[in-house]
RNA sequence: GCACAGGUGACCGAGUGGUUAAUGGUAGCAGACUGUAAAUCUGCCGCUCUCCGGAGCUACGGAGGUUCGAAUCCUCCCCUGUGCA
């Protein structure tokens, strides 16, 4: 699942991203929140309407902003108090609020409000923070249960502009002609799904104990937080080899904030049904490209006259048209096209990537692909 | 020709007797980035060695000089800009 925090994957477009075949992006609790704030979401029909994307849409809870914005931040039973990163003034954070605020950006998938544990944590302070999310996980259910609301402008997959009753008018698309035939086939459910989300540190028996707890509340889908945040590799397999065992394989499962490709691929091996990171999106616009053969950085030197493709196995249209020197060209010279072409580069290899596992799970067997998945960073 | 103002490392530009191989920028080279305070951040950036602690050279237009010590003060010369002839 590309990123796209303040509703807008960076640098690329809704269109691109149908393009590449994003099926699912995700969308941010606090920075929408705070701008252009979720009441003026709501007035004006939803964030998928309101960012024209008729997909499915995440959104998190702001979970991960009490980890990433530590310095502005007091965490307590209730809820955080946030102070904005934007303008400095306060702002209380609570499961309730955070499902308030959710509901009326109208995700398909509203994820339950956690504290993203640091790293590292004594394992004291793993077990607070992994009931306090567990707490909050049943106040952000009783919340969500008492206040869901059908996901506006996604029921047919219809892509209506202009109208704010296209689906009163029979679902006929008032504008845009030929578009609707784009996305006929894709139906997503009216209501939306409230995820809980495992916590527990870096301490296997805290993981299971957070998984078993939250499998009691029972949601219809289940994340594993608070990984990739400075830990080595190895404990975040063990971690999500040890949680997957627990959580139920019928519903989706989903690790937040990770990984570099060839990580993805094994987590998916692993059982793992969904991902998201900002990696592809933000490293592209620092230059960085994940390729068939290996990471690649734009700006070096020695690509000044490269004339091939950024990856020469890429069917993406940016390794179609332009060459390595081109992308450096843009890059180096701060062009505003180097980040929107590297972006969409790097989405297309992962979701190219994604699409090469779900292929290859169809077929019964993964483990070529993770046989390769070392060249593929 | 005269009068002012200047000449600093690839470039711009601080520094006006001593912690100065010389502040800052830019350019250049490389690295980091994992539920986005990130089109951001970090390192290197005179030359030669290095056991990465450092060592030795050469440097602030040129040549002399003053001084224990000079990019900084003095003399002459060269060059640039502006104004006047």
């Amino acid at each position: 699942m590309p990123v796209g925090t303040a509703g807008t994957v960076k640098a690329v477009s809704q269109d691109i991203l149908e393009e590449l075949g994003a099926q699912i992006i995700l969308g941010n609790t606090y920075h929408l929140y705070l701008r252009p704030g979720h009441e003026l979401v709501r007035k004006l029909g939803g964030l998928h309407r309101f960012m024209s994307w008729d997909r499915a849409l995440l959104t998190d809870s702001g979970g991960f902003q009490v980890f990433s914005l530590s310095e502005l931040r007091k965490v307590k039973e209730e809820g955080v108090s946030f102070r904005s990163h934007l303008d400095g003034t306060s702002h209380l954070f609570t499961p309730e609020r955070s499902m308030e605020i959710q509901i009326a950006l109208g995700a398909d998938i509203v994820m339950a409000f956690d504290e993203c544990t640091e790293h590292p944590a004594e394992r004291d302070r793993a077990r607070e923070s992994m009931e306090m999310t567990l707490r909050w996980a049943r106040r952000s259910k009783d919340y969500f249960e008492a206040h869901k609301q059908e996901v506006p402008w996604s029921e047919s997959g219809h892509r209506v502009i202009g109208s704010s009753d296209h689906r009163k008018s029979g679902g006929t698309p008032a504008t845009q002609p030929g578009a609707a035939a784009v996305h006929e086939s894709i139906t997503k459910p009216n209501v939306p799904a409230l995820f809980g989300i495992v916590q527990g540190g870096m301490y296997t028996d805290l993981r299971r104990e957070s998984a078993e707890r939250t499998i009691e509340l029972d949601f219809p889908g289940y994340a594993i937080g608070g990984l990739s945040v400075g830990e080595s590799r190895a404990k975040t397999m063990e971690m999500i080899g040890t949680v997957l065992e627990i959580l139920p394989k019928d519903k989706p499962r989903y690790v937040m904030g990770v990984g570099y490709p060839e990580e993805i691929v094994q987590y998916a091996a692993m059982g793992v049904d969904m991902m998201d990171c900002v990696l592809p999106t933000r490293a592209a616009r620092h230059g960085l490209l994940f390729t068939s053969e290996g990471r690649i950085n734009i700006k070096n030197a020695r690509y000044a006259q490269d004339q091939g493709p950024a990856d020469p196995k890429c069917r993406c249209r940016v390794c179609a048209r332009y060459t390595r020197a081109y992308l450096r060209h843009l890059f180096v010279s701060a062009e505003p096209l180097a980040g929107v072409l590297n972006t969409v580069h790097n989405l297309a290899f992962y979701l190219d990537t994604m699409r090469s596992v779900r292929h290859a799970i169809t077929l019964g067997d993964l483990s070529g692909m993770l046989a390769g998945s070392v060249s593929l960073a």
